[in-house]
DNA sequence: GGTATTCCAACTAGGTTGATCGGCAATGTA
DNA sequence: TACATTGCCGATCAACCTAGTTGGAATACC
């Protein structure tokens, strides 16, 4: 989740996400990673981080395997997976003001437009999270940075 | 407050400080507006409003005066504050990942790099925040919103 | 069957948010 | 001076959210 007043607030599900799968980006491609190998790299507690995994899997970013040399892979190649897929894959129903969708706000007054602007906030973060792959991450190549 | 976990979450204490500030914007020059009136014209409640423009005054975007025919104003003229600015009066100490500001964060292997992408996506939203003036907000002028 | 590993729901402690309350301080007016 | 008006300030509170934990159940492989 991503909080806005002045600050900006990232929460540890975010980031545990991101940096997840920024691991299984850097694996070998088809290889499972261990769920415990995962959180001993990143240092996330393993209970926590297998929640995570298990919402980006449902939501089609991880694909899982139970059991003896079982582990997490990416559902995709990780230049084909944005951190803006990631971040969607664990987001909550809450977003917006006041559990207000952004689309759905409507200022009275001299406010009257304020929502647009909440839009267009959204867009322009959505871009630099969306031009920035799995694969970018892994090896450090930020040069694509939308700033 | 605004916060990222996938979905972007405004805070009511940084819609209402915005809200107060268009609504000021809206008023002519140089006169007061009582708490209120600002409070009515925008469905906030009044105490909580109170609070929102004392910390605005104390950052120096809004005066204040107390007594009768008192209230509020823009502490400059409405097109030299950008809504970055009203944001940055309300926020709280803490921001960034659990506590820790994003400039501070390290992060080991595959993940090394991500501070950066959370820096990028802060300049990016403070961009189009810091391109918005409260003449323009109040305007309905948005033509020059960078997306 | 046995072991390793993920899956899942429920639960919890602590923190944050949004809001309220009671009283105090300053300003202008009669 | 007395008084009404308006903002100032700290404390408090319930609801909600966050981060993390627990106790198993299901699945896969040998």
């Amino acid at each position: 989740m991503v909080k806005i007043g002045g600050g900006l607030k990232i929460s540890a599900k975010a980031d545990y996400a991101v940096r997840a799968a920024a691991e299984l980006a850097a694996a070998p491609i088809g290889r499972l990673v261990k769920g415990e190998d995962i959180a001993r790299a990143q240092g996330i507690p393993l209970e926590f981080l297998e929640n995570i995994l298990r919402a980006m899997r449902v939501a089609g970013v991880v694909i899982a395997q139970r059991g003896v040399d079982g582990g997490y892979a990416l559902a995709r190649p990780p230049d084909q997976i944005t951190v803006a897929e990631v971040l969607d894959a664990v987001e909550g129903p809450i977003a917006g003001v006041q559990r207000v969708p952004l689309e759905d706000l409507d200022y009275p007054g001299a406010a009257a437009h304020l929502g647009d602007v909440w839009i267009a906030m959204r867009a322009s973060m959505r871009a630099v999270l969306g031009s920035v792959t799995l694969a970018d991450l892994a090896a450090g190549d930020l040069s694509g940075l939308r700033s």
